[in-house]
DNA sequence: CTCCCATTTTTACGCGCGTAAACTTTGCAT
DNA sequence: ATGCAAAGTTTACGCGCGTAAAAATGGGAG
């Protein structure tokens, strides 16, 4: 097809391009040849050989939207994210990918670039592909309401990472749990050191507030004062480092705050605030307690063991997660839909004590 | 259909599942719905409004798979990527989707997770879509040979990023010029202080080995002598900062190396090697010039401005590099396949001057 | 009001394969 | 050999929509 065809010809005879074309060329019913594509192992023996040894030199794949045209199960499990660009979902991506792998699923990636529109057109895309389910991790802007609405009468559907606050109760969710994560770190500070200050996420999503709240109950509890430096500003984007650089770098220039301890609602967070700490030349590696400025971050994202101080976090199991969100897809379409509350399950996290507190 | 159906009639009367029943309720023929649908400026104003004015409270979509069948294009852009785990691959990604939305496509990403075989099956997927083009940047193992030379036998190529070093010459690509990236660093690192050590990336793409080569060849052009830690070892994974980390912490282990100066091959090496360099107390940020180890990258990742000390690197265009992409794509579509040579289009990347070298 | 062109409607077929039903062949135990 | 269940073949229909062709309708220019 590029250069010239008779090289071509010498393999491919004939151009196979449907199943009823590789039917009579096999000399094998397409009914027959059907089945052995959906599942190799429900045809005999014999004949599953003579399919394969006819298929090494055939080159030929049964069309994809033909297969998942007339059928129950499309074999397609979607995931909605608001961003490629963050470590934290990809790795869940690619925990959802090697588990669907197991499941003989294909996993459809929709990546809504954090806006409301194009989730809403995601949604559209992954209803019009009558996916067996949805694993979503939503923007959790009040737009999206009616698309989410459209999906959750559509398709099962999971929420994943974020869900939203008020709304949707009725629809599965798989998180980390907060408030365990939270206290674990908080815990961990008080005890060690002086007792964190909270630099918290832009309200994009339920985890601002919820570990925002699970701070301030933590550091109550031990007896110290919740003080929370930007309390979740709304309209802040997704560029979580500058963000974090920024706050608190204006932090700092307020004060010198020489023993302070910051407690990060994420890792991209605490990066950009390890470097205002730079900036401002806070960090003393050989400083005693109470020397130093202290930073902790939440999420273990893959290169917070790389950054100078090397981040003391605790660990979100994304791995887990993802299994888990797959697992209740699988239960939905097996099983049918559930009425009333949706199943939560939150996962607990891991310290991960490094340098930086 | 989750809680009581009574709410849910309200609006969708009657559930409208094919454009044949949409056609009866709309009393708008399904031959002029078909061609709303696929160009909404295609019919008259006054039935377009009809149209949409019935659509708002109507919830129907398109089957997807119906709409791909029979029609000579699919409007759909494949992208296979080595991983999603890094962020140079997903600012690619994104911006290829950014490209595509104005094109109107649609992008179906598939991860190979680094695995040939993952890779051929992701290939395959493409082609059983009809998919309009394929965009790839290929793992580059042998093993994947043959399945690639059937992707590009089926539909419009381009690889990116990366290409395979003697096969494929006839398949268009679309990369950075390594050889002006890294000859840039190499002039800036010789006049501002002692000529680089090379940090090899394993030889799992292209890349490797141009920039290695690039390396060479700038530095001895400058009067040095090439030196090379690691050159490119075969099979290493695609976890860079470990990589880098290990081997640069073997080097400084060997000596003090106080005033070296190391240009790594990319920029996740870059953040493995500043580790060691902490780790080793290598870094004073005080101190002049060639009384401190400095660490210089390439690529420009995300988080090379937040690392400590901030990364100087080249960056990539990656934007520039995904658009370019898509204009190969789209005119391979329209224009048909050339014969011969492929079209090389290699980007020149720019200095970025931060604090590390 | 008439004529004409642009839209729309009717009618019909096809895309490639899933799948059901009835029949025929195969393989293996008795 | 005989019998029977498993597997394969024939036949036929349907999925939801693209699309072509011919006929019917509409609206604006004259």
């Amino acid at each position: 097809m590029t250069k010239n065809n008779a090289a071509d010809n010498e393999t491919d005879a004939l151009k196979i391009r449907t199943m009823e074309e590789l039917s009579t060329r096999v000399g094998i019913s397409r009914p027959t040849l059907s089945r052995y594509f959906q599942d190799a192992g429900s045809v005999r023996p014999s004949t599953r050989q003579r399919i394969e040894a006819a298929l090494r030199d055939i080159d030929y794949v049964p069309n994809f939207f033909a297969t998942k045209m007339n059928r129950k199960s499309t074999g397609l499990i979607g995931v909605i994210v608001p961003h490629l660009s963050d470590l934290f979902y990809t790795s869940l991506i690619e925990a959802i990918e090697t588990t669907a792998l197991e499941t003989d699923h294909m996993v459809i990636t929709q990546n809504s670039l954090g806006d409301p529109v194009l989730e809403a057109r995601a949604i559209q895309n992954l209803i019009s592909m009558s996916a067996d389910g949805v694993i979503m991790a939503p923007i959790g802007e009040a737009s999206s309401l009616s698309a989410v609405a459209r999906l959750k009468e559509h398709l099962p559907t999971v929420f994943v990472d974020s869900r939203f606050p008020n709304e949707f109760q009725d629809v599965d969710y798989v998180g980390t749990n907060n408030t365990q994560s939270v206290s674990l770190i908080v815990d961990y500070l008080c005890r060690s050191g002086e007792s964190p200050v909270f630099l918290g996420m832009p309200r994009l999503n339920s985890n601002s507030l919820e570990r925002e709240n699970a701070y301030r109950a933590s550091v109550t509890e031990h007896g110290f004062e919740a003080q929370v430096i930007a309390p979740g500003i709304a309209q802040s984007g997704w560029n979580f480092e500058e963000y974090g650089f920024r706050l608190m770098d204006e932090y700092f220039s307020r004060g010198q705050y020489v023993g302070d301890t910051i407690l990060c609602a994420n890792d991209r967070l605490a990066i950009g605030a390890i470097r205002a700490v730079h900036r401002h030349r806070l960090f003393k590696p050989d400083a005693g307690r109470g020397k130093t400025v202290r930073i902790a971050g939440h999420d273990d994202h893959p290169l917070s063991a790389y950054v100078y101080p090397s981040l003391t976090t605790v660990a979100q199991n994304s791995t887990a997660m993802a299994r888990a969100a797959v697992e209740q897809l699988v239960d939905q379409i097996s099983n049918g839909r559930r009425s009333g509350a949706g199943v939560v399950r939150r996962f607990d996290a891991e310290l991960r004590l490094r340098d930086s507190a």
